[in-house]
DNA sequence: CGTCAATTGATAGCGACTCTCAAAAGAATG
DNA sequence: CATTCTTTTGAGAGTCGCTATCAATTGACG
């Protein structure tokens, strides 16, 4: 009865073998379960008639436990992994280009990434969803838009020779990023079998001809 | 020591002498008098330093009472009163005038009478650096903000011949009250002396030049 | 003044989240 | 393998926002 490796970690598929000790990995394993469980049950019951309790019960985790690698319920749906990359990629973009192009090209690199992986682009449809319905995700995924934006607002500031926080560079990503959300919005509730990509460049060239002041 | 009057209503501003029952009036004194001590408090103490409870015993009433009146406590700080008045004046807009410029008309009829009254230009510049301090204010400020969005939105909608939930008509909406939202944080925490809408106006424009897709 | 309806306050309870502390388990050492 | 050391975990109590219930109070009205 050796048979509980439905998920045992044979050779760690890394590229390096042993590389992480077992330690680092039982935390990604929980970290992976928690999320998991959670999806499974706010797809089942809805976000608000899941408690937290219920999650780490699904789990098979303590309830102290959810919360130490999620500091809040929001939190299990969210992530930031893709604003370092995102900056970095926007780092690499060559001096004069217009900074709509730039970001532009960021986008398409790594949304485009995420949408083509199947696996990752359920994920990104269902926490969507969520952000769509339920209100306090949606504020979360709010703020962590408008930090992406003071982000990459930054890098675009650098290369223009102005600050972080003139009024135009703020202006320019808060418009950018309430426009890339609005379109993500869009997409999920009205055209999910789209191009995202496709619609976030209509998106924006919207934006571009339909104010005249 | 009859003199708790700072706010007492001596007579009823309004037209009509008394008009309104004995418990009208005392309903909107509640109201006062919890907005009043809440703001107190938070200034004194911070928002999340000051629990309902506190507020309660400040305004002299229940917990329960408090909730009766706010249904959360972001509520406390934030109002929606503007929106119907904004709709309104957004109807009245002559027919063939562009979005945008129907957009900033109203603005500055709106925005323009609270900047002009001192008491209610103060009570914003609090509220809003409360928007821009206290992070679930800033989501319920823009939650509300991206539901005026959707109201005026529809009524533009309704004028160009579009349905309200078109991407173009979202898009737009989403990107100008954005803007708005940027250039009033903008205002609050670089520059409360200078004049909010001429910041707007600005800030649109700058939405308007700096996209070269 | 007495009746009726609205407003209030007290109480109990849920759920998100924090803090603390002791038990469990991996890592490092002999 | 046994030993310490360190990290991770779980259990418990507590705070705060918020809801629901119900009895007591208070203005409205004949």
């Amino acid at each position: 009865m050796p048979d509980n490796d439905v998920m045992s970690p044979r050779t760690p598929d890394t590229g390096c073998p042993p590389r992480a000790g077992l330690r680092e990995r039982k935390k990604v394993q929980t970290r992976q379960a928690i999320r998991a469980a959670a999806y499974r049950l706010f797809a089942e019951h809805g976000y608000d008639a899941t408690p937290v309790d219920r999650i780490a019960a699904e789990a098979d985790v303590s309830p102290s436990t959810v919360f130490r690698y999620f500091p809040t319920k929001e939190d299990i749906v969210l992530t930031d992994e893709y604003d370092d990359m995102m900056a970095d990629m926007l780092r690499d973009r060559p001096e004069g280009e217009p900074p709509l192009v730039s970001l532009r090209m960021v986008l398409h690199e790594s949304l485009g990434a995420v949408l083509n992986d199947p696996a990752e682009r359920a994920e990104m449809v269902q926490r969507e969803k969520l952000v769509r319905d339920v209100p306090s995700i949606r504020a979360r995924a709010h703020e962590s838009m408008s930090l992406t934006g003071r982000l990459l607002g930054g890098i675009i500031a650098a290369r223009t020779g102005r600050t972080a926080d003139a009024l135009e560079v703020r202006v320019f990503t808060a418009a950018v990023f309430s426009v890339i959300h609005e379109a993500t919005m869009f997409w999920v509730e009205k055209a999910p079998d789209e191009d995202l990509l496709v619609l976030i460049d209509r998106s924006l060239r919207i934006l571009n001809r339909g104010l005249d002041v």
